[in-house]
DNA sequence: CTGTTAGCGCGTTCAT
DNA sequence: ATGAACGCGCTAACAG
């Protein structure tokens, strides 16, 4: 049983392909009356509607939005804070009848999807960059979400003031303090930073993360060392051990150690309980993002909260509308029982 | 300036379409020179390839999979067994230059992209029961996970028994137990199961896990009464704190829970350690899934690891191996310290 | 309100 | 090895 086209059911019914067509798509364009018969006839013969290949071909129109991730599928969709930000994408896309189509951010090319995409969500700069460039070449809309690329609108919070105000909020003068950072420089492995050169640091938000962490730092009399800052390649439980482990065991060790995610915080808090470290009394920590398992942990973490939910769903919205303009969203400084 | 499409340039290259076609598709067809000459000529003026809209008409082939979740995006975004599958499939996809469409289980019909999909993973019952029944009617490759559909391949794991020996672990004769589950009933709030119409009973998993703990019960002489086993609508941590603070708060206390997710286990756990309780001292708790936080929190949690990652590989790999196997995938028990 | 027709952009036979 | 021609299934413009 072969699937039936349009044609078939036009000639099935004696009525032209046009008439069928636009019972599906255009209601206006045909009799009320006639429309319901064609539509029940074609549900007894079990044709469920023009064939979308087709459609997409002739229309140009997919209902396929591209949310393009920083990095590797693989890695992005462990990363609860992208998680949270694709939740409120889908919830958006839901409402629009479109379909959500996950692209990473390592892919070679945008080609494979371009001309049937209705238009990219870019999350985070993607880790190869020639996809930047690729993205704004084509004529589709794109959206990008903490990161900038020229001419399109963009989703941002303020990382620079948001850092600056955690940082504020955990220093006190005197204070001996560490930094353990994302993606500073452009290594596989944990490491510190030394004099290593930066790595975008122009657009990326973690560099902005750390400017206001400086600020903070230099305002309350603090100087933090190269050999006490530290990079970890990704958000990722694994390499935020190996920091924890180097930081804590440093002599003498840090009062406060500001950390540029949630899970490297959290990771670092379970490293020191396990030594018996007393938080806050002996150690200090602060994270960023706000995610729920920080929510979930004893003690609370102090962390800045943005909701990604609200990111992700002006960030569709915003390719939807069309619209061209950008903005920035809050975010909120949460004290818990860490600092 | 418009897109090119292949009839522009083979006129440019003063070429025949074919050729331009067959440059890029079918190599074997035209002189290693000539191709690469044309290739070339291509990358020149900017044509990046065949169109993939038309491509998809055409060959009947878009490299795109959909995965089809249990739920909406927007929920099964945020669970973590989800995630670490999606995780295995992705990476599957990738080195199969294939994409990843998420298609949500609560959606009405599968038409949107039946037509142009090249297959469906299908990870768990999908909440609206009329996707399993059109996934089953059309004709392009289905990979059911967690659950079976007729005449699909599925991949599982043994929920009674793994259900069953994490259980055992963990009674010891004469306590008192209760059950914290999920989605047992049809209910959109958590609650106790009483008499109420079992969900799904003969194809959910968590009925299966339902079984492997009774049968451990009764081998160890316990009862459990159906005001003691708890309904969650959804795996999240909301629902988790409110059965938790239920089940914490009946008198007498049980001396054992078994939880259907370690997202509820967790939760439990934190509420039980809030409430000065001695963990596994005074109440020993069982989660199920193995989720990276769990491994994470202190006191670890005595759970059933199964891979997820290895699940979504597998699951992606069956289907693009067009195989019609259905495959039993191994767990291991993991007995923690709050047994 | 209905039917006819010309593509959307391409892949593939078939003949050369 | 190459080019002409047909059709994948549909929609939009137009004519009636």
């Amino acid at each position: 049983m072969k699937k039936l086209t349009l044609k078939d059911v036009a000639k099935q019914l004696g009525v032209s392909t046009a008439t069928i067509s636009n019972a599906f798509n255009r209601p206006d364009q045909l009799s009320a009356n006639k429309r319901t018969e064609i539509l029940e006839a074609c549900k007894e013969i079990g044709y469920t509607g023009p064939n979308r290949a087709a459609q997409i071909l002739r229309k140009g129109q997919s209902n396929i939005v591209a949310l393009v991730l920083a990095d590797s599928l693989d890695y992005m969709v462990t990363d609860p804070v992208a998680n949270t930000f694709i939740q409120g994408v889908s919830r958006v896309l839901r409402e629009n009848q479109k379909h959500l189509l996950l692209y990473a951010g390592d892919s070679d090319t945008i080609t494979d999807v371009v001309d049937f995409v209705d238009g990219f969500i870019c999350y985070g700069a993607p880790r190869n960059g020639a996809l930047s460039t690729q993205l704004n070449q084509q004529s589709k809309p794109v959206v990008t979400v903490d990161f900038n690329l020229e001419n399109r609108p963009a989703i941002n919070i303020d990382n620079e003031k948001a850092s600056y105000e955690i940082a504020k909020a955990a220093l006190r003068p005197g204070d001996r303090a560490a930094i353990l950072g994302l993606r500073l420089i452009d290594s596989p492995s944990t490491c510190r930073i030394y004099d290593s050169p930066l790595l975008d640091a122009e657009s990326s938000i973690t560099h902005r993360r750390l400017d206001g962490y400086c600020r903070a730092l230099k305002e309350t009399g603090i100087e933090v060392a190269t050999d006490w800052i530290w990079n970890l390649p990704e958000n990722a439980g694994m390499y935020a051990v190996q920091a924890a482990r180097e930081v804590l065991q440093s002599s003498p060790r840090p009062d406060v150690i500001l950390c540029m995610s949630d899970i490297i915080a959290l990771e670092l808090l379970q490293c020191a309980l396990t030594m018996g470290i007393d938080i806050p009394g002996e150690l200090r920590i602060t994270g960023f993002d706000g995610i729920e398992e920080a929510a979930r942990t004893r003690p609370y973490m102090a962390t800045v909260c943005q909701s990604s939910v609200e990111k992700g769903m002006e960030a569709a919205k915003l390719l939807l509308s069309g619209d061209n303009t950008s903005m920035s969203l809050p975010y909120e400084i949460k004290l818990g029982e860490t600092i």
